[in-house]
DNA sequence: AGACTTTTATATGTCTGACAATTGATTTTG
DNA sequence: CAAAATCAATTGTCAGACATATAAAAGTCT
């Protein structure tokens, strides 16, 4: 953690950074207003519009939100899980389309992480997660699906799995790395038998997870990677090929 | 992933959110260079200090950086891991922050995590890993050493562990559930007794990876992870009679 | 007195216009 | 031809102004 250096120009790069810090360390608590965008040009010797792109910076992540009017002003935000959401996940996918990262690699990362779940998930899941699971790969069998539903089936049901071990930071940490793939996996073209295939392994998963038995999860989990993954690289040897 | 829409107000996070969106959907490529702000702001029919603003919104995200110049601009950034990684960090610490989130509850999550990772580690794990893992036990070891530096070497040697794994995208989701806990791990105060235990259960995980034995290392793992709460709770408990 | 309306103060949101600083490209000069 | 001076384009910063939203205060009517 040490993203608090800024190099020397950019003022309000300097100004948001000094704000950000005071937020980390905890000498604004949440809600706790700031001070105007005057007073805080004349705190930090600049002008006002300098003082508001540093706001801006600061509201882009999510650390503050303003209000207009009277009792208006810049307020420390409390970040909620959606906030942290969306922000992981736009980190996230950015980061795999600009570093070529394989589709092996991302995958692997993303079943490992998943597999952390089950235990928990196995454990805990309520019937809620269960049904959502079902629901879903009933929608994945449904014939003329285009493939993108399909994928954002998917993820729904992984996303069912991962809430079902019902550790808030778990969801959060693993909404990126689920919801990120999804560019990628759209790359893949199913066929109706592939889909079949992964649809009997998602069975496999909701079974093993209603039964409470973590380690066939694995399993399964396992084998839907291997499967993702060869699906995948037949999709890129294709292409090499054309 | 819905963070494109925005509320009708706010002239510069919707120029903002427009690029973005651009970005994302590889209409603007890395290292392309966005128009002048005197270009976006005649063609967003706004100013450029609201151009400005959005484009500051932009650069808190890494997802541009500005030159000055005359073949300066604002270009589309290549999201480096470490940029990604700060960015994980800040966020997963002021999510632990702000939401009460108990350490059971982030323990249980970063451990599951990390247990993600025996697998691959144990199979990758190279003599590199080894050694900051075991330089990392040697510092733990000393006398003397504050509960902060202590902390900060047991970060390390988690990270050794998890990087062992050589997956870049599992060591970028990793780095935030790992770092974002130090400030709670902070509170706690460790015995010159506690730290041998935990320094203990250090040598089991390293004596496992070493061995390429997953399974005995997830024990480790484990075990880690009801200490480390056990004493999380002591202080929550010592902390509540006070 | 109490409820509704108007005013007012304060804050952010936006615009205009200007100048400073930086830096690559161009031109000039030795 | 090479080094130095100049130029031009662009971001960084500033000052001042007006527009707009909003809650509190003041005023007004019943």
């Amino acid at each position: 953690m040490k993203n608090s250096t800024t190099p020397p120009s950019d003022l309000s790069a300097q100004i948001a950074g000094s704000i950000r810090d005071a937020i980390i360390a905890g000498d604004l608590i949440v809600d706790a207003r700031l001070p105007s965008e005057a007073e805080l040009a004349e705190q930090f010797k600049v002008s006002r519009p300098t003082v508001r792109e540093a706001l801006k910076r600061l509201a882009a992540q999510a650390l503050i939100r303003t209000q207009r009017g009277a009792t208006g002003g810049a307020f420390v935000n409390h970040l909620t899980y959606p906030d942290a959401y969306d922000q992981q996940i736009t980190t996230s996918t950015l980061l795999l389309s600009m570093n070529e990262v394989s589709i092996a690699t991302a995958c692997e990362a993303r079943f490992a992480l998943e597999r952390a779940c089950t235990r928990l998930s196995a454990e805990r899941r309520s019937a809620d997660h269960l049904a959502t699971m079902r629901a879903e790969m009933h929608r994945q069998s449904q014939p003329g699906l285009s493939d993108e539903a399909f994928c954002a089936s998917d993820v729904a049901f992984h996303r069912a799995l991962v809430d079902g071990a019902h550790n808030p930071v778990m969801s959060y940490q693993l909404a990126g790395a689920v919801e990120a793939m999804q560019p990628l996996m759209n790359m893949i073209t199913f066929t109706a038998r592939s889909r079949e295939r992964i649809v009997t392994l998602h069975g496999q998963i909701a079974d093993a997870l209603e039964a409470q038995n973590a380690s066939d999860a694995d399993e399964a989990l396992l084998a839907l990677e291997t499967y993702t993954i060869s699906l995948a690289k037949d999709v890129l040897d294709a292409r090499a090929r054309r």
